[in-house]
DNA sequence: TTATTAATGAGAAAGATTATCATTTGCAAT
DNA sequence: ATTGCAAATGATAATCTTTCTCATTAATAA
């Protein structure tokens, strides 16, 4: 049999809570889901859950990742590059954004009330209720701020 | 030979400037892109230029639509689907953003200058220059915001 | 443990985009 | 206007990501 062991993670106990039957497969990719920080594509994920688990399929990934994003437990981006990108839904609160960086296309995280609290309102006053926010930012470092340049 | 006339679009002329060969096929693609006010597809692109002249391939409209994009002549947007879609680039100042209605999927552009300078402070802060704006909000239409519901 | 129903694996299929290559065309110089 | 040549195009094949199919396997409740 050979089940390799490992704690149930959070979001395994999301999966749960949802009322979505917890398999093997789908318990190891929460596993490496919740232990990753990044934004990992579908393929990425596929390598990491087949570190903890060799006996999963990548269709069982993108149906999970699927899954997972329909239930608000993952949410997709979209950082160009044709693949689609996973992280774990913010909570109810405090929703987080992306800074990209132009010239080596690293993605940096941010929060801030203030945007929260802006775009909630322009949302609003168009006659909706903000449901998600999909922002991300590119941008270029700024040559050393410093002095005069 | 059959030629179809129209005038030089704004887009075709920008294409010139930009030491860009001007061809007939771009030609007519960029009078089609100046002609639309909405966020086509490729597939969609393709359908009208053929319109306009039908000795056009769709591969030409993707490599158009890519050249444009490489030289900040279009923009490319991702709203879900699949399919990337696009739109004229905005000028130096004044990003516009989406407004995506959850049930319907309809697409609303709005400005909003306050946050513009919001997003332009966030990042500054980060020791960045914004280079461009990715934000598309999701909503759901309020359910009759009017008395006491 | 058994039945039931849904999930999985492996690969085929679909959908979007890019590459290939022979032919055509824009454009600069004549 | 003609010529020459590099670059663009058309038609289609190839690629890449994602979804679907269906026989087999596994999770949950009794």
């Amino acid at each position: 049999m050979k089940e390799p062991t490992f704690p149930d993670s959070p979001l395994a106990d999301l999966c749960r809570e949802r009322g979505l039957k917890l398999t093997g497969q789908r318990r190891t990719i929460a596993f490496v889901l919740s232990d990753s920080d990044d934004h990992p594509d579908v393929e990425e994920l596929y390598r990491r859950a087949v570190e903890v688990d060799p006996r999963i399929s990548i269709a069982t990934v993108y149906r999970t990742v699927r899954l997972f994003e329909e239930n608000g437990i993952l949410q997709r981006r979209d950082f160009g590059g044709g693949r689609a990108r996973y992280e774990v839904a913010d909570g109810d609160h405090g929703d987080h954004y992306h800074l990209i960086d132009a010239d080596s296309g690293k993605v940096i995280e941010f929060e801030n009330p203030e945007l929260d609290a802006l775009l909630d309102n322009i949302v609003r006053e168009m006659g909706y209720d903000l449901v998600t926010t999909r922002l991300s930012v590119v941008g270029r470092r700024k040559t050393k701020p410093r002095g005069n340049g």
